[in-house]
DNA sequence: TTGTAGGCGTTATCAG
DNA sequence: CTGATAACGCCTACAA
C-alpha cells in the first residue's frame, strides 16, 4: 500500500498524489477529491520513513529527563507532550538517570533517531563542573536544545527557568517578617535551580541583618523519612530553628513529621515552607505553604519558544518565569 | 555523510560498509577493522530513516497512558521506558487523556509512526461498552498491542494485570477479621481494574455472611478535598462505617483528613487501606497501609513479554502478578 | 494543472 | 569474502 496503489487506482500520477497529500494549492478541486476518496478507501497512509529520508525529519522531539516518575518531572513531562502533540510533533522519552556517562549516551541515541531537537527537564542535567556540560553544547551544534530549569548560555540552547532565587528570597524574607529568627535551608541537590534558591535564602537572611550559618544550610537527598531523622538529629544537638524553608515538598513533609514527633507547634512554634506544590503540600495536616513553579506555564513556554526556534524566529537564550507562594497553614503570613 | 563517504573512503564497497554496520560474518577481520576505524574517523551514523525504509521498523514502541503525571502511571511509563531502552527500542509517549475520541486518533497517530508495538497503561483504556474497544482489535491486526491493568481477549493482545480482584478480596478481609463490620469501599473509577476490586470487596463480605449495602461503595473521581467532603456528608448522614477501603491513595489520604477533622480515632475506631502504594501513603499521620501492586514487576514482565511476542515467541495472553498489602498504622492487623 | 524522473541512504539479492 | 544493483516510498525540480 503506497502512492503507487493510490495513483494508479485514482488515474493520476505520483506527483499529483505527493500533493494532495502535502496539501499543495496546485490542484484541481476535482483531482484532489477524487484522490482523497481514493486514500480512504484504500486506508492509505503515507510511510513516515520514506518522507524522513526525503526531508530528513519526521517531526520527532527528544524529551530527558533524569526521572520522569518524580513528581515534578512527570508532570513536565506530561505538559510537554501535550502541546508539542498539539504542534504535530511526537515525543520520544527518554529517562537518563542521574550519571553523567548515561546522560551522554542517551543523548547521542536520540541524535541518532534524527529527532528536531531535544528538551532537557530539569537542572540536574547541568553540571557545576563546565566539562560536564560539553555533551549539551555539542548537541546544540545539530539540533536545538531546549532547558527547561536550567541555564547554559551558547547558542542554540534555549534556557526556560522560573525565579526561583527571587521565590526562595521573598519567601525568607516573610518568614524573617512573620517573626522568624533561626532559618533552616533544607535542600536536596546542587543542581542549577538548588543554587538559586540556596542564593535566595542567603540574600535574604543577610539582607535582613541576621547572621548566616552553615549549621542552618543542609542538603540531603534522603526520603521523607531520612528527613526526619536529620531534622530530628540536628534537634537534638541544640541547634536552633524556628522555620524551615525547604528546596522540595518531600522535605518539607519530612520537617512536619520531625514536628509531630517532637511535639512543636506549627505554624506557632515552627513555620515550613515547601517547594513545587505538589500533591504532597496537601496530604499533610496540617497542609503545607508551597512555592508553585508553574509547571504547566513552564512547559507551555518552552514549546512555544521550541517553535519559534524550529521556525528560525527569534528566541531569546533565557525565558524567566515568576514563581508564587501557596499559602497554606504551615506559615504564620 | 552517508554510507557512500565510508565507503569510498575506505576503499571498499558501500555492500561491504553495510556488512560491517550490521555485523556480518561474512566480513574479513582486515576490512572490517579499516571500515570502522573511517566510520569513527568521519563521525559517521547510519540514517534510521532509510534503514527504516528498508527494514519496516525504526526500533520504536507506542506508549500510551491517560494522563502521565498520575504517580502509578507515571511510574510505569518511567519503568516500560527503561526497560523498553535495555532492549534497544525507543519510546513514543502519548498521553490521550481521558476522552475515547482522543485515545483513538492518538493511537491511529502512533500506528502511523509505525511503531513496532503499542502499550497501553491503565485499566481506563478499556471501556465497559464492548463496541469502545474495536479501535484496540483493530490496532491489533497490525501490530500487537499490550495492556498494563486491563484484560482484553483478543489475538495478539497481551495483558499484564495485577490480582486486583484478590488483593481487595484479601485486605476486606483482613479488616473484617480484625473487628470491622462496616466496611466502606470507595473508589473513582469502573475501569477494568475498579470492578476487579469492586468485586473482590463483594466477594469478602459475602462470604463473611455480612450485607453488602449500596451505601457502603461509593465511586467518587474528587479530589483530596472533594473525598474528605464526600465522607464528612456520609458521616452527617448517619451512615455507620468503621473501616475505609479504597481503590487509589489519594482517596485514603482523604480519608484520614475526614477522620481528623471528626475526631474519629484511626485505627482503634476507623481503619484505612490505600492503593498503589505511593509516596502519598507515607506522607500522612498516620501513614497509610496500602496495597503495592508492583508497577516496576508490572512494567518488566510487559516489557519481558513484548520481546518475546516480537521474537515470534510464545506469549500468554494475560499475565496476572500478585499484590501485597503493606502494613502501616491504618490497620489493626 | 499535471506528469516524468532523479534523489534521499539503507538493506538485500545475486553474481563473482 | 566482496561488489553491483535493485528495491524501499516519498518529495520535488523541471517539463509539458
Amino acid at each position: 500500500m503506497n502512492i503507487y496503489d493510490v495513483s494508479e487506482k485514482s488515474g493520476v500520477s505520483i506527483a499529483t498524489v505527493s500533493r494532495v497529500l502535502n496539501g499543495s494549492p496546485n490542484v484541481s478541486e476535482a483531482t484532489k477529491k477524487k484522490v482523497l476518496s481514493v486514500m480512504e478507501e484504500l486506508g492509505y497512509t503515507p510511510n513516515v520513513f520514506a518522507r524522513g529520508l526525503g526531508l530528513n525529519t519526521m517531526n520527532t522531539i527528544g524529551i530527558m529527563c533524569s526521572d520522569s516518575s518524580d513528581p515534578f518531572l512527570a508532570n513536565a513531562v506530561y505538559y510537554l507532550e501535550q502541546n508539542l502533540r498539539k504542534n504535530g510533533y511526537d515525543a520520544f522519552l527518554c529517562c537518563t538517570g542521574y550519571e553523567l556517562v548515561n546522560k551522554q549516551k542517551y543523548l547521542q541515541l536520540l541524535l541518532g533517531k534524527r529527532v528536531d531537537a531535544v528538551i532537557l527537564v530539569g537542572s540536574s542535567f547541568l553540571e557545576a563542573d563546565n566539562n560536564g556540560n560539553k555533551y549539551i553544547i555539542e548537541a546544540a551544534h545539530k539540533v536545538p536544545v531546549m532547558i527547561i530549569n536550567g541555564y547554559l548560555a551558547h547558542p542554540n540552547i534555549y534556557c526556560t527557568v522560573c525565579d526561583d532565587y527571587q521565590a526562595t528570597y521573598d519567601a525568607t524574607n516573610n518568614l524573617i517578617k512573620s517573626g522568624s529568627r533561626n532559618i533552616l535551608y533544607l535542600y536536596s541537590s546542587k543542581s542549577y535551580s538548588g543554587i538559586q534558591k540556596l542564593n535566595g535564602y542567603k540574600d535574604a537572611i543577610t539582607s535582613n541583618n541576621l547572621s548566616l550559618k552553615d549549621s542552618l544550610m543542609v542538603c540531603n537527598s534522603g526520603d521523607i523519612e531520612t528527613i526526619t531523622e536529620v531534622l530530628d538529629k540536628l534537634y537534638k544537638n541544640d541547634s536552633k530553628f524556628d522555620a524551615i524553608i525547604t528546596s522540595e515538598d518531600h522535605l518539607a513533609v519530612g520537617a512536619i513529621k520531625f514536628a509531630k514527633k517532637n511535639g512543636i507547634k506549627i505554624p506557632k512554634d515552627l513555620q515550613v515552607i515547601g517547594y513545587n506544590n505538589s500533591i504532597l503540600s496537601h496530604c499533610t495536616d496540617p497542609e503545607i505553604s508551597s512555592v508553585d513553579n508553574h509547571v504547566e506555564a513552564l512547559s507551555i513556554a518552552t514549546v512555544t519558544n521550541l517553535m519559534r526556534v524550529l521556525a528560525k524566529a527569534d528566541v531569546p537564550n533565557r525565558t524567566t518565569l515568576s514563581n508564587d507562594l501557596i499559602k497554606r497553614e504551615t506559615t504564620r503570613f
